[in-house]
DNA sequence: ACCTGAACACCGTTCAAGT
DNA sequence: ACCTGAACACCGTTCAAGT
């Protein structure tokens, strides 16, 4: 009963299910995390688990709330720097596939996300823009739109995609040094 | 049975299965399209569907098919415009969301996919890039990233997003006339 | 506090059978 | 050629009941 996390903090009941649910969902894939298939990796019935989360929506609004909190966590160390920001966006979305699936792709469940974690996330895209949201947009854009066509297998498998990524990030600079 | 479509052409029952699955995807989400709703939608049972279609993944695949086709009739009046393209590529995006969704997120289904059509979908981005492959790729990941994340409702609602993909355009422009 | 079995309304799919 | 009911192995979720 004494549950203790991999870092040894003590740990909820709620939270093993979370971890459970994380560690599912990247091994299989979001269809993969079932309710059924959950508490059978905790050693239990389905019904159990509604004793510790609401449903199936609040345990994947849970997931991508720690997805959120992680992405501002490996954007942080770029800076302004364009360029790095770029290569930890696309870094952190290619180590966690289906987490930056579930993060990016389904609408925020904006009721149950607390306040701040949603910012937290962009607000190293819009410093490593210089400020303006524009240019913020147009970055965030860009790297979702290469990762998410990258991770769904759709450019060709010779694709040189470091070349293009280097050729739009080159471009974004250009414009916003321009801009200043 | 002289079964015929909307335009008056002959339509196989097949076609009929995947012109429901369409409307029943445009009005109610991926999440809609189950067997038994597409089958009482014709006046059926499921199983009878099977007797049209392989199966779930093969309606699917069709739709990706379909929607491939449109993009790269929406694109193709575009030509060499960078500009006109990204337009047309949000338009058509935000008038067919579910479908522009189906076509962009999963993985295509290239066993099941007429050779050519990913080709005559990639062919005006290809274009409108100036024939260069990195600018191509920059141009698409620009515009699927700009578009998914604004259907999937992701910007502020107060986000000018006009201004936003005029940014982002401008940046691609430029870079593509240095280039030239 | 935590877990259970039984049940409900759903899925996709198979199959033997009917016209 | 097209459709059917019954069945199977799944879903998410509720609920009364047990410790």
């Amino acid at each position: 009963m004494g549950a203790r996390g991999a870092n040894g903090a003590r740990v909820s009941r709620r939270d093993e299910v979370l971890d459970a649910a994380a560690r599912i969902l990247e091994d299989g894939g979001p269809e993969a995390v079932t309710m059924r298939r959950l508490a059978d990796a905790l050693g239990v019935r389905a019904p159990s688990l509604y004793k510790h989360v609401r449903g199936k929506p609040e345990i994947l609004a849970a997931l991508q709330e720690r997805a959120l909190r992680q992405i501002a966590e490996a954007l942080a160390p770029a800076g302004d720097d364009l360029a790095a920001m770029a290569r930890a966006y696309r870094a952190w979305a290619r180590a966690n596939p289906r987490l930056y699936e579930l993060s990016s792709r389904r609408p925020l469940d904006r009721e149950r996300l607390p306040p701040g974690v949603e910012e937290a996330a962009a607000a190293p895209i819009l410093r490593a823009a210089g400020g303006d949201r524009d240019a913020a947009r147009a970055l965030w854009g860009l790297a979702h739109g290469l990762v998410d066509l990258e991770n769904a297998g759709r450019f060709p498998a010779d694709a040189d995609l470091d070349a293009a990524w280097a050729y739009a990030i080159g471009a974004l600079r250009t414009a916003s040094a321009r801009h200043a």
